[in-house]
DNA sequence: ATGAAAGCGCTAACAG
DNA sequence: CTGTTAGCGCTTTCAT
């Protein structure tokens, strides 16, 4: 490995003139500044980054905590863009970022705090780690920069960021009333996710405000199958305008309908939430809202950068949606 | 922050001794070691990866250089999927996975060698690198390791995965001529890229080999759109059995198709590549092969370890894919 | 079994 | 402007 020693002795000078012409500090002489260079570019020099971090005592990496990367199912889409947008913005900042799995996490049976501390992270950013998680409430009680992506947990150094789930919900109702579909169904996400309980908020208050107060609520637990079953049992209730709280559920729900032959968009209105591409190219395709993912990791990364530097910063951020109408109202 | 100095200090031992311990080298005692442990853990010592890793010199990260990790299109599945391969199998390993884009290398106008260099990879894996990528070749031809998925430039430590795309490309064909669809077309991808050509060269290994001489040949570009106009133009050429060198194309495809007024499954065999998830919920769903990404993923990373350990290792290899009959043949 | 000390590659005062 | 030197936190001989 080629050192900055090397390119100091080939250059003739000291490895503190080289370590400043590198970090492009001034008082160096054009001369030197260039017999240094041609040095470096001679030997193919590529500074060392482990060296450098250590001698500076700076942390540039970020982490980013999924709860899983392999479900090879279609909600993978949506993980997908959160990585691509912490991905794109670490980077922009010129810093890398580290991904981590849950499951990794504890084979090694490291805490969250240990991990971060371990691998230098300036913060880290979470998603779909449940509150019943043990080693959270300790990672949110540390003085570690925290974003939380889609969940809820307060802690000293956190941040949320989020769509506006309870809005969207509303948008999504108004959406149902306006075409004509009045008995309104709810097709619920998992109960412990802050996401169900927003969107869930959303849809009552949006019906509560039509004078609609017999809405009907089914369990989904985001899970394509459950969301079947039970939007079976209740299209034999009469309802008429579903909204799921999420797109897979609405997968689920579409399959309901079309198996009692009804036409989604026609004789019953269906909404999902998330955005996934593969309700575009149903028949009918699916409305749904679609969330920014990629927006959310830009930032989170941002957030985190603000905590991590004592700035000041939103404790709960929204980033925009999109409620995209296709054929299912 | 915590440093093995505080931890030898509050054990009332040496550095060196707390060092052993943590790389449990024999020749401490067993009172010794207690009391180091019990130290670290009233300090809430976390050893430094950074300087474990320059005073060892070791490398432990591995990259994984993508074109492009924003392009929020559904083909963005399978790279995800490669992605949580690669992660998988790296952790695995005990090392850190470092994600780039292209785009992203370039802004800063490194070449991949130097990016290697810089951030301590042991080796890294490509996708979606064209050959036109003025860096590519001087990092075949440098002695780092590299691994390169669904691309076939040789290089001096470098191995190819992918899947077997004439063997695939076989199958589908006579899948499509075993159910009686045998005016064949085959939808190309981009020119360039190496599983273009091989799953050509699959089809039309095939269909010679049923006697079919006059298949019609068009090109898609992996894109929707160029698929659906081409393929518009080639069913009024009555064409009845269509392969598609991606899954994209064969929703643009369906598209042509479906507005011909025919029925894919049963005027007209349609047959897609890759797997995406989107495939299994069309109207009708449409049969596809599915390609093993994240085995890819984890394959890419053994191989990229043999290399760099300098063990034997296959210069291509072939992760298994699986022809999935949906209702489109 | 334990400790002293050199060194990994680089940064950053401080001298000259 | 250039060089000297003391770290950064840890590993690793080599003595003791």
């Amino acid at each position: 490995m080629i050192t900055i020693n090397d390119v100091a002795r080939r250059a003739g000078v000291t490895i503190s003139t080289v370590s400043k012409v590198f970090n492009n500090y001034s008082g160096v002489s054009k001369d030197t500044r260039e017999k240094v260079v041609r040095a470096a570019k001679e030997l193919g020099y590529i500074p060392s980054k482990t060296a450098m971090e250590l001698s500076r005592g700076v942390q540039p990496y970020i982490g980013l905590i999924v709860n899983n990367l392999s479900t090879n199912s279609a909600k993978d889409e949506y993980l997908f863009r959160l990585i691509s947008g912490v991905q794109e913005r670490v980077s922009e900042h010129d810093l890398d970022l580290t991904l981590f799995t849950k499951a990794q996490i504890n084979k090694k049976d490291y805490t969250y705090v240990e991990l971060c501390k371990h691998h230098r992270l300036v913060g880290v950013i979470l998603h779909g780690i449940g509150i019943k998680d043990p080693y959270l409430k300790e990672l949110l009680n540390s003085p570690l920069p925290c974003v939380l992506i889609d969940m809820e947990h307060k802690g000293m150094n956190t941040a949320f960021i989020s769509t506006d789930n309870i809005n969207a919900a509303k948008d999504v109702v108004n959406l149902l009333y306006g075409k004509g579909y009045t008995k309104l169904c709810h097709i619920l996400g998992t109960a412990d996710a802050a996401v169900t309980k927003r969107r869930k908020e959303g849809f009552l208050a949006a019906a509560a405000a039509r004078g609609i107060v017999d809405a009907t609520i089914i369990n989904g637990e985001f899970n394509e199958q459950v969301a079947y079953t039970n939007t079976k049992a209740a299209l034999k209730q009469g309802v008429n305008g579903i909204f799921a709280s999420s797109d897979i559920m609405a997968l689920g729900a579409m399959r309901a309908i079309t198996e009692a032959g009804l036409k989604p968009g026609h004789d019953i209105g269906l909404v999902g939430f998330d955005g996934l591409t593969t309700l575009e190219y149903t028949s009918p395709s699916i409305t749904t809202v679609l969330q920014d993912f990629h927006g959310m990791g830009r930032a989170a990364v941002d957030t985190l950068l603000k905590i991590a530097n004592n700035q000041p910063y939103d404790v709960r951020a929204h980033v925009p949606y999109k409620l995209v109408e296709r054929e299912s109202v």
